[in-house]
DNA sequence: AGTGAGAATTAGAATTGTTCTAAAGTGATT
DNA sequence: AATCACTTTAGAACAATTCTAATTCTCACT
């Protein structure tokens, strides 16, 4: 299929266009990412991941998720203190935290609301991010996550 | 003057409303936060209270701040995997984390904006919470923080 | 004022998530 | 084949926080 082909493409790109190897840990690690898109922790991944390559070390998984997210293949969130989450949607889009279940939904964000957003600043603030974190209660699963 | 005072005169209400009893600790804690408002760790907090009580521990740092926070006396902020960091500004505010710096600015929130935010959640998401967090340089630091 | 039960504080151990270190592996380049 | 940079690996180290168990304090009740 397309999405996969198409990913492992920007993948590779990515990793040569910065001196960096392809490495089949680095592959599989976003893969896993890609195909099952639920924010998992570091420790999450590497039980994935194990399955497909026994020898891979928790060590790697972190070295390869800082190295994604490095390249922007990835991005990281954080719930207050919580161990780190991997997202692999690039989109510009919010997180909401499911206090019951502990999972983690992705919220479209419609176009210009993250400048709208940045009006706020008093003058001489000047962000390169802003972060959007819903805490609640969803409802339907409907999907994975 | 009146701000302590009443802040003060609060502190008292929440924690005897809860059956807690207003220590020492828990009200220096208290008075320290809301003297430095600059969103201190809490070993911050504990080497700013030391000198007033030497004998105070780390432990029960941490245990005041959670009291405070578990009270709505104050909040608390984490950035990543940053050591958290307590505000007692309970007016409705984002954050603005200075990455140069690492200083944390409070950007107050226009009214009804929060709830206009929450409009862009999917039916059946509720929110209870809603956090925005800013990342950039900040101008002038005009004040303490 | 004195007592006792529960609440709070304390020092230090334990835990969690992450990063560091040093050694071994990989693969292109000479 | 030797070299070199990059990568992986296991385990040690680390930082922030929480837990544990002992001691101290508070305060309602005598
Ligand atoms: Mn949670
Ligand atoms: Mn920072
Ligand atoms: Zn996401
Ligand atoms: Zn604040």
């Amino acid at each position: 299929m397309a999405t996969s082909d198409n990913s492992r493409q920007v993948l590779l790109e990515r990793l040569q266009g910065s001196g960096l190897r392809p490495t089949p840990q680095r592959e599989l690690v976003f893969q896993s990412l890609m195909a099952q898109r639920d924010h998992p922790t570091a420790e999450e991944v590497f039980a994935r991941v194990k399955s497909q390559i026994p020898s891979i070390s928790l060590a790697t998984v972190y070295n390869c998720l800082e190295t994604l997210v490095a390249r922007g293949l990835v991005r990281s969130v954080n719930f207050e203190r919580g161990p780190t989450r991997y997202c692999p949607n690039l989109h510009p889009h919010a997180h909401f935290h499911d206090e019951e279940t502990g999972s983690t939904h992705d919220i479209d964000l419609p176009d210009g609301l993250l400048d709208q957003v940045k009006t706020i600043l008093p003058p001489g603030y000047d962000a390169s991010s802003v972060e959007i974190i819903f805490r609640g209660k969803a409802a339907q699963p409907a999907g994975d996550n």
